[in-house]
DNA sequence: ACTCTATATATTGGCAGCCAACATATAGGC
DNA sequence: GCCTATATGTTGGCTGCCAATATATAGAGT
């Protein structure tokens, strides 16, 4: 998969990977690297940035866990955050139809041949 | 539908609209906007610099023509230009796979319930 | 003991690629 | 005469992802 794959999309992988329940960063990158077959990987530096945004913006909320001497940043959505990730799959699926008509359009019907 | 939309799939939408024929730049506009039944709207200021480039990288050809006072640059596809296109029809559906994979993850088969 | 990898989080600088705005010109309807 | 549609192009700017870098614990191998 080439780079920047998932531009435009990563709210969305974000939001999809943590409704399922709360996961913290890393668990997320090997989550999102699973479902797609192993298509995509998260980058740390294009994730965390993300996941403090989505915080900041409402839609996610965190809290730090010890694991040991290790510390995890748990995070989890809140209900605006399910609601932008119905938005997310709604947007996503007007894109992928209007990008797929173009790219392989039907054929144009005809009167009555 | 959101700006940056195309992002990633310009060269893809340019190649398909083509596909079928010569065009020139204003009627790609134009059908590509059909064809995505309204949603996607190429920007001048994106398309272009974009067929410039395609050309330049030999999976365009085009020539001037004239009606009447009016000067017409039209595109049509080259070999190179066609095998292009199936290659980006193929990341397409590599991407919607893996993205969609995500965005609705197939339930996990558990083992005989 | 030492090393390597996996786990875990985060910041910085860079840049590709799209967009808005602008510029120009002909043609046709009202 | 004016507005809209047709038609092609350039310039500057910004968004958003990536690579590189930094730090630290844990566990397995040798």
């Amino acid at each position: 998969m080439k780079g920047d794959a998932v531009r435009g999309h990563l709210d969305a992988l974000l939001l999809a990977a943590l409704e399922q329940g709360p996961l913290h960063g890393y668990a997320i990158i090997t989550a999102v690297q699973q479902r797609s077959g192993g298509a995509l990987e998260l980058r740390t530096g294009t994730m965390y940035p993300a996941l403090n945004r989505l915080e900041r913006l409402g839609l996610l909320r965190s809290d730090w866990q010890s694991v040991g001497e290790r510390r995890r940043r748990c995070y989890e959505l809140t209900d605006a955050g399910r609601r932008s990730l119905a938005e997310e799959r709604t947007a996503w699926r007007e894109l992928t139809a209007a990008i797929g008509a173009v790219l392989d359009p039907a054929p144009a019907p005809r009167p009555a041949t």
